[in-house]
DNA sequence: TCAAGATCCTAACGAATTGTAACAGAGGCA
DNA sequence: TGCCTCTGTTACAATTCGTTAGGATCTTGA
């Protein structure tokens, strides 16, 4: 399991550095970026774990930013703003953002702020290998799916990987940078369609329908996301 | 669903008083305790999801509480303190704490960070997942609309962006402004005929008559607004 | 009322993204 | 060796969604 990846999105410099000093000390990855566009781009490869964004930039104001962040990407937000009217906080934390810091900020808060929202986001270690889903039972230590009704299908490793990281992040979004993080794919050319015929693989075991999935949602330019109702035993 | 419930942890009985109108408000049960020792006795027999608590109580140090809470119970907390010191701070989250609130405070900053917990702690199937309106319901976890006459259609993502966009604010106004903003169009080129589009096909999928449309109006010059009597529920 | 200009609607197009059948190479096993 | 399974690659089909462009609609001012 990789480290924590936090980004940083702050238009000054020293900011910057301050932050990544005080985050990569206390063990996290991280990556700083000084305008939004610089910022929105590189999410399209990386999924951070927080995200902590200076409210006061230069070419968009960051508040649509961090619905869309908080939103879509199901990353946590942490908004850093010199506005410290109470209006400022209530309608950023409105918009989704998980926590608001008010400039000037001691560096080592900012890093217990972020453990803290690391601790909740990152999904629990699921140690079982059965989990019970929309009919479905999947065993992990035999790579087999048994239904309800009586079906029986077994899965390759690759299929139990794509499955596993579904059913341990129920109807959250995940996307395909996530994925291939997490499974450990190549780097991520566009070329690369590996990771879409796995997908298409499982679906078919699952008896999903090509034309209307219900398990198994695409949202395209963005990921996947699961549906159904997981529960983890064993 | 029933209402989150959010206990109150604190002696002074106006604190206790002022923060349970302000929740109460809007739209959450409280319980109130002026003592940790009949707070851990209430929690046996009820699981709050969010606990506000005071530090500075004098039956006992809050801290040792606020570790348990959040490890045991798995309870969203929020300390709220009248110690300012970063150390404090620190620590607080350290045990695990979610918020850290400094007296005095607004209670409308508390709302906003109560709920703000709340959306992240909840499993989001239990967030607004199904809307009601003029015969119609929208399933935005399955992306379909299904109509009491039978109608199925389903919808794309950034179609279902749009309608959830309108149907959380329904008879209000929404400007082009705030949809680029909330959905991250690009750059506001006048030019930009996207969401337009957008509402287009989304009025073809609603059945809109295109002279006459009952359920998403154009106000020329202003904006959109969607007409309809709107029931979430999920 | 009418004309001019601004704004909006939407069919059609095309670039980007995703689905999947078919193929090929790697490895396991008798 | 011959056969089977697993899994990435390729190629092409299908879908999504922004852009374009022309026409419709609205507002304003004479």
């Amino acid at each position: 399991m990789t480290l924590p990846l936090v980004t940083i999105l702050d238009d000054e410099p020293a900011i910057r550095s301050i932050l990544a000093d005080a985050l990569q000390e206390a063990g996290f990855r991280t990556m700083g970026f000084a305008r939004a566009t610089e910022f929105e781009a590189a999410l399209k490869s990386t999924t951070p774990d927080v995200c902590l964004v200076d409210l006061g930039l230069p070419d968009r104001d960051g508040l649509g930013l961090v619905h869309r962040l908080a939103l879509e990407q199901g990353a946590a937000v942490i908004i850093i703003s010199g506005r410290a009217q109470v209006q400022d906080r209530i309608t950023g934390l409105e918009l989704g953002a998980d926590d608001y810091i008010i400039k000037p900020f001691a560096p080592s808060e900012v890093v217990a702020r972020v453990r803290a929202r690391i601790r909740k986001t990152r999904p629990p270690e699921t140690q079982g290998n059965t989990a019970d889903f929309a009919g479905w039972t999947a065993h992990f230590n035999r790579y087999a799916l048994t239904h309800s009704d009586g079906r029986d299908v077994s899965f390759s490793h690759a299929e139990g990987e794509v499955l596993r990281l579904f059913l341990e992040r129920p109807k959250r979004l995940i996307s395909r940078a996530m994925m291939q993080e997490i499974l450990g794919g190549a780097a991520e050319d566009s070329f690369d369609r590996a990771m879409d015929v796995r997908i298409s693989r499982l679906r078919t075991k699952l008896g999903e329908d090509p034309k209307n999935p219900t398990l198994i949602k695409t949202i395209y330019g963005a990921g996947y996301i699961f549906l159904g109702d997981v529960g983890w035993r064993g």
